[in-house]
RNA sequence: GCCGCUAUCGUCUAGGGGACUAGGACGCCGGAUUCUCAGUCCGGAAACCGGGGUUCGAAUCCCCGUAGCGGUACCA
């Protein structure tokens, strides 16, 4: 391939799981590379394990994808709907003697390697049985040099890998042989993938140069970890895109998130919307250290990209995510809430009391409903029951009066009214929340408030 | 065990022999704003894994150690 052809890359997750935020990264840097470059992205799915791929987890990564809005140019493609091409390169390399049947089982190899000593990859003869795997010839001098992107040459000597397994007894290949043919026949230039793949490729390299072909280049990602520094698992809180969603994050955010993972503009630009992490990402920019998922970071950033929302926007993503009609009474809850949530998650608990009554928080009351409240509230029903309409500068201007008037401090008046008209302590403004609830439930829930205080 | 990768504030990172009194961001602490909670603004504490080299000079290069991680499957 020559040095002006567009680059072409892959996205090739398998489909034993739901898609982690580690394979979101993973396919976010191939998507990045693939668009800054002009090039192309394949997503394929790596399916040779019949045993523990299911079609229900194709959806959800696939679903996963379309919601981080990471698009692909070919694909998706099953790497078991290929077995014929697969069946046929391994039939050139027994044809060519690069491979051979062998009967030895797992612990026949362990024998040998006890016999040779640890050190030494198995080396078996051809022979012929049922259920007979074919394994790859590997040679016992030398070493194969991974020349990879990120860490620069990186040297595997031969002899410590076994004659490996490319084949099962029942003749379906294995991963890193199927990997190297689809590689290859898919003129895939670049893989850019997670450094747990490291010490497979050479034996990719060994299949690529066996079967002839030339090799793509190589990048590995250092791994992602949980906040304990051990790898992500479920115990970490939101480690899947599926959870990520849950959680209220907005997809843009979690593009920025992911793409400071491991690389880092030379600027130290922290919030970097995705059309210039386009033009800004480089692959061999790719830190070497694995690193650990934060979510704090992650709930700042997302409330970065929650406030600078247009209001249209944020409420449509608000919507979305409580199943509820982006109509004009969300909108309105939206517009006063806007400010303060760092996630989708968190404007609900702060709007709820515009949809349903106020809460029923008897602590919130005990802490607030004493000394001067029937006053306060009483004085607040009375300034609001007779305002020249009702946004939130006229309430503003019928309550900040009350204060001086009753000789309190503001906290006095305002905190009585928020649990009167919400049941809680925590609300957004005072005089915006007035507002969006409009004139008649506020003053019915004052009243009702007022009505609970009287001796 | 063997093969390999990695190592800067709690976390993400900048730095690639002198520009380092090691910078930025999140988080944390303190202050300001304020009707609560957030948000915003200002300030602060906080790191070069250890030991040897190389060099006039090392966070930066080399070696050893240690730790973490990955691979070592007829998993991917």
């Amino acid at each position: 391939m020559s040095a002006d052809s567009p680059i072409r890359l892959r996205f090739a997750p398998s489909p034993t799981g739901v898609l982690h935020i580690g394979g979101a990264r993973t396919a976010l840097y191939n998507w990045l590379a693939a668009r800054r470059g002009g090039g192309a992205l394949v997503l394929r799915i790596e399916d040779t394990d019949r045993e523990r791929s299911t079609e229900e987890n194709v959806e959800q990564i696939l679903d996963a994808l379309r919601w981080l809005e990471l698009d692909w140019d070919e694909g998706p493609i099953s790497q078991a709907s290929r077995a014929d091409r697969h069946e046929a390169a391994l039939q050139q390399l027994l044809d060519s003697g690069a491979a051979y049947r062998d009967t030895a089982t797992a612990k026949d190899v362990e024998a040998w390697k006890a016999e040779h000593g640890a050190d030494r990859g198995y080396r078996g003869e051809p022979s012929e049985g049922s259920g007979a795997a074919i394994r790859l010839r590997v040679p016992d001098e030398g070493e194969t040099v991974v020349e990879d992107l990120i860490r620069g040459p990186v040297r595997f000597p031969n002899r410590s890998y076994d004659d490996f397994v490319i084949a099962r007894g029942d003749g379906s290949v294995l991963y890193n042989f199927a990997v190297a043919v689809d590689d290859a026949e898919m003129d895939i230039t670049e893989v850019v993938r997670g450094d747990d793949h490291l010490s497979n490729t050479p034996k990719q390299l060994l299949v690529l140069r066996a079967l002839g072909h030339e090799a793509p280049r190589y990048a590995h990602l250092p791994l992602l970890h949980g906040p304990d520094g051990r790898k992500l698992s479920k115990r970490h809180g939101a480690a899947s895109v599926q959870e990520l969603r849950e959680a209220g994050y907005l997809p843009a955010a979690v593009r920025n998130y992911l793409a400071l993972l491991g690389w880092g503009a030379d600027d130290d630009a922290t919030l970097i919307p995705t059309e210039e992490l386009v033009e800004r990402f480089r692959v061999e920019d790719v830190g070497r250290a694995a690193a650990i998922f934060d979510e704090k970071k992650l709930r700042w950033m997302n409330g970065r990209y929650m406030r600078e929302l247009p209001i249209d926007d944020y409420t449509e993503a608000v919507a979305r995510h409580l199943g509820r009609p982006a109509d004009q009474r969300l909108r309105a809850a939206c517009e006063i809430v806007q400010e303060k949530a760092q996630t989708l998650a968190e404007v609900w608990p702060l709007i709820r009391f515009l949809f349903e009554p106020p809460l029923e928080d008897e602590k919130a009351w005990r802490k607030v409903m004493k000394d001067g409240a029937l006053s306060s509230l009483e004085a607040a029903r009375g300034a609001l029951g007779s305002t020249e309409g009702f946004d939130s500068a006229a309430v503003e201007a019928a309550l900040s009066p009350l204060p001086e008037r009753l000789g309190v401090k503001p906290g006095k008046v305002y905190q009585p009214v928020r649990v009167a008209i919400s049941g809680g302590t925590v609300s957004p403004g005072i005089f915006e929340s007035l507002a969006a609830l409009g004139r008649e439930e506020s003053l019915r829930r004052i009243d009702a408030a007022i009505e609970r205080l009287r001796p």
